[in-house]
RNA sequence: GCCUGAGUGGCGGAAUUGGUAUACGCGCACGACUCAAAAUCGUGUAGGUAAUCCCUGUGUGGGUUCGAGUCCCACCUCAGGCACCA
């Protein structure tokens, strides 16, 4: 008998199904396409972990199934090589980014050949290469146009580390989302995206999304939308207003203060009227120097200093009420400016407490007893009191009348901001816009408020990365390449004077925000991508990847869909049809990781398992939008199931005589139907659990060549080898990956009898088996019979009998 | 603090969505094969028990129901996300 030989298998398959380009799809002709995308892997660290594999994995068994169904399945694969993650690599070993990322494309694309995924090759793409990044810059510039991009200074997240400025989304928890260094707040002037101009319909379109829920919820919070009032404040004496924010407008008679953001414009204006602006001024210089960890250290503390000299008046009551700046306000929601309500909030009330200000209760209601000396704020609803015509209304109805009493204005406030795109690093494509003096003397530019800004000519595009020696972060405010003056060098696009070109380069998430329009079209040499491809490919039928990526890439590319679908370049507004995020593998009980050294290689386990097994064991180990636990001794099980299917294959090969049988054939059917839904919907591990049963049953009597076959195509998805070799084993022509799904016939899955549950008071005490269909009478009379049942009864008559047709008895005494 | 999930044998995990808890796999025990071991095959494997009897059992406490791993209330623990967003 043929012994089962992985290794050799496996790369012969390989080899064969990129000679037949077997997973190559007809990108114009194709005529049922299905786009299946994965997260293409950023190749950083010592080569492709086995995190990736699993996604990859997962990805690639769902392919392989929508193409044996009919479809003519996409399923590219590629590198995200630009960006900090690569770089920093490189900065690790010493080896030049441009060098290293052929040494590391080499090694990845060797590693992800081994895996056995259905890779269209043909179609790679990699962020960092010229052809690709070109069309980045394209896309950068037809933002622009659209006016979606601007350039300001104002208190952004630096990264003293990275040595770079970060976007809001890349701050976790006041730390850098690479390298876990605390995050400061650094006054500079940056290139910006609008994405807040989409958060709206970034928000509404969730709710149509096919996608995964958690990182729908993830998603929503992050923009975060609050529906709220904008209530004007005057000042006393001072032609002037402060603007307020509130989503509890109905506590408006309660506000006994207002706080200004330490960085609010208005106290500019106000500065002569203030009597203590020196005071003021070194409590701002304060905050601003104050990073993130200290304040966080100060447990929240609150802070602040009171205007002196000013007075702000309640609009509802009439109150002089007085005026604080407070770094508990932020400089960046909403006004910048929030009305003090000490009973109704809790940071208001701790402000209160510490400043001792009054505290004016306006809403009664719970349990809670509104008593000095006050605990905490009543944050709840309930009845309106202190709050002149509104007395007595529920706080909830109250709420758009005082508003409307006081002229206020309904507002919806986002919590997310705009996108911060520019990096002070060398590794990425650089940001082709250039800078002209003399036109900005002149108040020339392409965007209104940007004179002296223009895009680089779309003919002179890439603008490449040049190739030089010191690409380490400088640590200033700049890019490497502001030292690189043959780069920055140029001529202005309008007047033709010196001119400065920008040395910032482009956020990774840029690189990556747009690649699975390129996937298709990477034939393309003049468009980013080919019109008619576009229409028939995307949007993405299939997306998985890792759910880390909610808030970053998943946004990011959304955005950028919705804008270019505004600008007119794709007729889609949405880029992934469904998304499914997978789960987290970690190794017994514990987070891969290299300190703890029980990162898994997966070429080790490749060479000593196989591809097959590995893949195999890996989606069985656990569902696999929940992720699980890699245990080394729990892939013997996969192994073993290969092994035993291949001798069934020999078996079947050696034409040994079957007789046809009932039971089978049913077990085969439930398998088909069992292996058909757990694999649209994800649900690996008991799709391979299915497998495994009916194994055990072939194995006993044997099996058919045409059933065996129906179980092979079964696991082609899961084991895309051994299921290859078998079927070409058995002198099948064309491979088993484009062979026919099977189906399965709902008539051959009715057994005639089944196993009746007897209970006793809800009690299980016996089973039997009987006919299907049997009436409740008989059904009783047989149940009766059963000694454990009389025995249970003890001869009393049941009160009640509880019948579930086709399943159990319940008799109630 | 808030928002998500999730707590089931020695372990990874199943459970037709209110109807036989522990499928499948790992591990373990015993047996067969072998001079022996590995591999393989067979049998068993929630706990209490000699037991095919019985009792207990899905994080904890209560509830609804003929019947709860599944639904409701309260609590505990773990993982992930957000965090002064007014």
């Amino acid at each position: 008998m043929k012994k089962y030989d992985f290794t050799k298998i496996e790369k012969k398959w390989q080899a064969a199904w990129q000679k037949k380009k077997l997973y190559e799809p007809k990108l114009k002709a194709a005529q049922n396409p299905f786009y299946n995308l994965m997260m293409f892997p950023y190749p950083s660290a010592e080569g492709l972990h086995v995190g990736n594999m699993y996604a990859f994995t997962g990805a690639d068994i769902y392919g392989r199934f929508k193409r044996m169904n009919g479809y003519d399945v996409f399923e590219p694969i590629g590198l995200d090589g630009f960006g900090i993650h690569s770089e920093n690599y490189a900065l690790k070993t010493g080896t030049h980014p441009l060098k290293q990322s052929k040494i590391s494309e080499k090694r990845f694309y060797k590693q992800l050949e081994a895996l056995g995924n259905g890779f269209a090759w043909n179609e790679r793409v990699e962020t960092y290469d010229p052809e690709y990044y070109k069309w980045t810059q394209w896309i950068f510039i037809q933002m622009w146009k659209r006016g979606l991009v601007y350039r300001k200074k104002q208190p952004v997240n630096w990264c003293p580390s990275c040595k770079t400025v970060l976007a809001d989304e890349q701050v976790i928890s006041e730390k850098c989302e690479r390298c876990s260094s605390v995050v400061f707040k650094k006054d500079l002037e940056q290139w910006f995206f609008r994405i807040t101009d989409y958060a709206d319909r970034l928000l509404h379109n969730l709710e149509h999304l096919d996608w995964s829920e958690r990182v729908k919820i993830a998603q929503k919070n992050w923009i975060g939308k609050s529906e709220g009032a904008e209530i004007n404040f005057a000042i006393s004496d001072f032609p002037h207003i402060i603007k307020v924010f509130t989503t509890r407008p109905e506590t408006l008679y309660g506000a006994t203060y207002v706080v200004l953001a330490p960085e609010n414009e208005l106290l500019k204006t106000l500065k002569s009227k203030i009597l203590n602006f020196g005071e003021v001024k070194k409590y701002i210089e304060s905050v601003s120097e104050r990073s993130d960890e200290e304040r966080a250290m100060s447990g929240r503390e609150k802070t602040g200093v009171k205007l002196e000299g000013v007075v702000a008046i309640n609009p509802a009551s009439g109150d002089g009420i007085p005026i604080f700046i407070s770094d508990y306000v932020l400089s960046g929601y909403g006004t910048g400016a929030v009305m003090g309500v000490p009973a109704h909030d809790d940071r208001d009330f701790e402000f209160a407490k510490k400043f001792k200000l009054p505290v004016k209760i306006v809403i009664q209601g719970g349990d809670v007893k509104l008593e000095e000396p006050f605990r905490e704020a009543y944050e709840a609803h309930g009845t309106m009191v202190n709050s002149e015509n509104f007395d007595g209304m529920k706080s909830e109805d109250a709420k758009w009348e005082i508003v409307k009493s006081i002229g206020g204005e309904r507002k919806m406030q986002f919590r997310i901001r705009d996108w911060l795109v520019s990096r002070q690093r060398y590794w990425s494509a650089p940001i082709p816009m250039i800078f002209c003096e003399s036109c900005a003397f002149d108040g020339v530019g392409e965007q209104k408020d940007m004179p002296g800004w223009f895009a680089v000519p779309e003919k002179d595009l890439p603008v490449k990365l040049p190739n030089v020696k010191e690409f380490r972060p400088l640590g200033g405010e700049e890019s490497p390449l502001a030292s690189v003056k043959s780069f920055y060098v140029t001529k202005c696009p309008r007047c033709g004077k010196k001119a400065r070109r920008e040395t910032d380069v482009s956020d990774t998430f840029l690189d990556s925000a747009w690649y699975f329009l390129r996937y298709p079209s990477t034939k393309e040499k003049k468009v980013a991508w080919n019109e008619e491809i576009t229409k028939k490919w995307l949007p993405v039928n299939m997306y998985i990847g890792g759910a880390e990526h909610s808030v970053l890439h998943l946004l990011y590319s959304r955005f950028l869909t919705m804008a270019l679908s505004d600008i007119g370049l794709i007729s889609f507004e949405e880029p992934f049809t469904k998304f499914r995020a997978h789960g987290l593998l970690i190794k017994d009980g514990a987070k891969m990781s290299k300190s703890k050294g029980n990162v898994i290689n997966p070429d080790e386990y490749v060479k000593r398992f196989g591809a097959d097994a590995l893949r195999m064991y890996l989606m069985f180990l656990a569902p696999f939008e929940q992720g699980g636990d890699f245990r080394d001794a729990g892939i013997l099980g996969i192994t073993r199931f290969l092994e035993r299917t291949w001798k069934l294959g020999m078996r079947v090969g050696a034409k040994e005589k079957v007789k046809r049988d009932e039971n089978r054939e049913r077990a085969l059917h439930k398998t088909v139907k069992k292996v058909t839904e757990d694999i649209e919907s994800l649900q690996y591990n008991t799709a391979i659990s299915a497998l495994m049963v009916f194994l055990n049953e072939a194995e006993k009597n044997g099996i058919s060549r045409k059933e065996f076959e129906t179980f092979l195509k079964l696991i082609a998805p899961f084991a895309p080898h051994i299921t290859e070799e078998l079927w070409s084993e058995l002198k099948n022509k064309g491979s088993i990956h484009v062979a026919k799904w099977p189906s399965f016939d709902p008539e051959k899955l009715i057994e005639d009898t089944f196993e009746l549950a007897v209970q006793v008071n809800g009690k299980f005490r016996a089973r039997i088996t009987a006919p299907l269909g049997i009436s409740e009478a008989e059904a009783k009379t047989i149940a009766m019979q059963e000694k454990a049942v009389a025995g249970a009864l003890a001869g009393k008559e049941p009160q009640k009998v509880i019948f579930v047709e086709d399943r159990l008895i319940n008799f109630v005494l």
